[in-house]
DNA sequence: TAAGTCACTAACAAAAATGTAAGTATGCCC
DNA sequence: GGGCATACTTACATTTTTGTTAGTGACTTA
């Protein structure tokens, strides 16, 4: 498998670049969220309950940053911003859809419990 | 979103569960190559060259004792030592595909050179 | 006047993932 | 007897990711 090479990082596969754009912890359940309509940032606070206020906001920042999300920012007082998914964000929701639906299968697979409801 | 328990570590969503079983930097790369053959340790090892002995065999290890790989240790010496698939691992591949294909569309959107060859 | 709201950011701490170097056993070949 | 081969493991170091705490500005409400 060949290497790539994006702002001096080294991936030696397609999934590992994949990865990097909308991998780790935060960046797909803002993505999942956003596909439908448009969130505040204070709305996916409330959503992504467990996610730091530090961990939500550098995954949307880098969103932003490789063109997935937009952000647009209301002058007021307290101040509203509002989060959407571009057409790049878009095309990652299949994707997302997929690994969703096999992480569910693994998940009965594994008969893990369900605590909550 | 609902969270779940395995083995004393919370998930808070179904992906977050698929990538600690298939994530991680070698895992897929490894089912990748099993997919069609079975493939012995030095073989990975020279595939896989960027990774170490001691990450290649760790990956190996969760794969087998989560049952995606099946291992057939070959009394001889020096020894030798045969990695297969098995179907819950196959049922990762179309998985692993479509994140495969997805990087090389993001690889294409965002210009990633290619260094060698 | 004081406290509350929102959307952050900075400094620091902890945890998780990955890397590096060295060592193990067995037996063959020279 | 010395070196080589295979498939690892162990101890330790470094890097990356995530978490925690505190603070900001401006205006609104009590």
């Amino acid at each position: 498998m060949p290497d790539f090479v994006k702002d001096n990082h080294l991936f030696h596969n397609p999934v590992e670049f994949a990865m990097s754009k909308i991998g780790g912890t935060y960046k797909m359940p803002i993505l999942w969220r956003l596909k439908d309509k448009k969130w505040r940032f204070s709305e996916l606070q409330k959503s992504l309950s467990h996610a730091s206020d530090r961990m939500l906001s550098k995954a949307l920042k880098e969103l932003v940053e490789d063109g997935f999300v937009t952000k647009e920012i209301f002058p007021e007082v307290p101040p509203r911003v509002e989060y959407t998914i571009t057409d790049r964000g878009q095309k990652a929701i299949p994707v997302i859809e997929m690994l969703r639906n096999y992480g569910l299968d693994l998940l009965q697979e594994f008969e893990v419990e369900h605590p909550k409801r």
